[in-house]
DNA sequence: TTAACATATGAACAATCATTCATATATTAA
DNA sequence: TTAATATATGAATGATTGTTCATATGTTAA
């Protein structure tokens, strides 16, 4: 049996206390929210490619693209979502716009995540 | 103009040598799937939820459910899907299984996206 | 101005996914 | 064994999402 032999699940006293201690460390609603949408914005193999891309260096629309093997199109809106997310930003130098990493907290995310799958 | 003074995005030399760089820095297919999926796995509140809650401890299904409000399938569900990531690992006690964190990369990359968020 | 190039974006469609419902499996107690 | 409790899972459904296509916006050169 486990610990203090009390079937935790009939709603007894422990389980409650349980349930209320953990209500107080959660996040906001709001927070939790947020998060999610930042790591959908990660859950896309397209957008892992773009950012490992921008580990090199900054690069154009065009050539991301062409990096890609996708349509202008396709990677424009994938980058529209990167930069609502604050992950990338861009500045425009004549016909081409430049996107870039925000900041390096996209570095250390991949970075974990990467060694979670190579293990 | 851009530095070197060249138009890269009507396939000039320097764009076709930038493309190729980029090509061979790449991880692979694989790889980056992998880790899409795995980061898909985080995009989801429900899924956030859970792992805050397992941040303060280890925690039997039906303790969980009561504390996300939802119905115990749903939770099942979402922990088989984090088990599959093996970001959860899970033992029987009992009736009870208890479900706990796998490793410490979960803490540092929603710590990161933390950080993210806040600022 | 006009033409050409680079990028952005709205709408539509196909694919993916989280939840619900019903039910199956697993464990314990009687 | 049977009943009760805890968990797991398959199928269906509504919602979300990535890409394509067409087109709009922005910039430069002539």
């Amino acid at each position: 049996m486990a610990i203090g032999d009390v079937e935790i699940c009939e709603h007894t006293e422990v389980h409650q206390e349980r349930v209320a201690d953990l209500l107080r460390h959660m996040p906001s609603e709001d927070q939790l929210y947020d998060l999610a949408e930042l790591f959908k914005v990660f859950g896309d193999s397209t957008r892992i490619r773009i950012l490992f891309a921008l580990f090199e260096s900054e690069i154009c629309v065009c050539d991301l693209a062409e990096t890609l093997g996708m349509t202008q199109s396709a990677v424009s809106h994938q980058l529209r979502i990167l930069k609502q997310a604050r992950l990338v930003k861009s500045r425009r130098e004549g016909k081409l716009v430049i996107y870039y990493l925000a900041d390096d907290h996209v570095r250390t995310i991949i970075g974990q995540g990467f060694e979670h799958i190579s293990e």
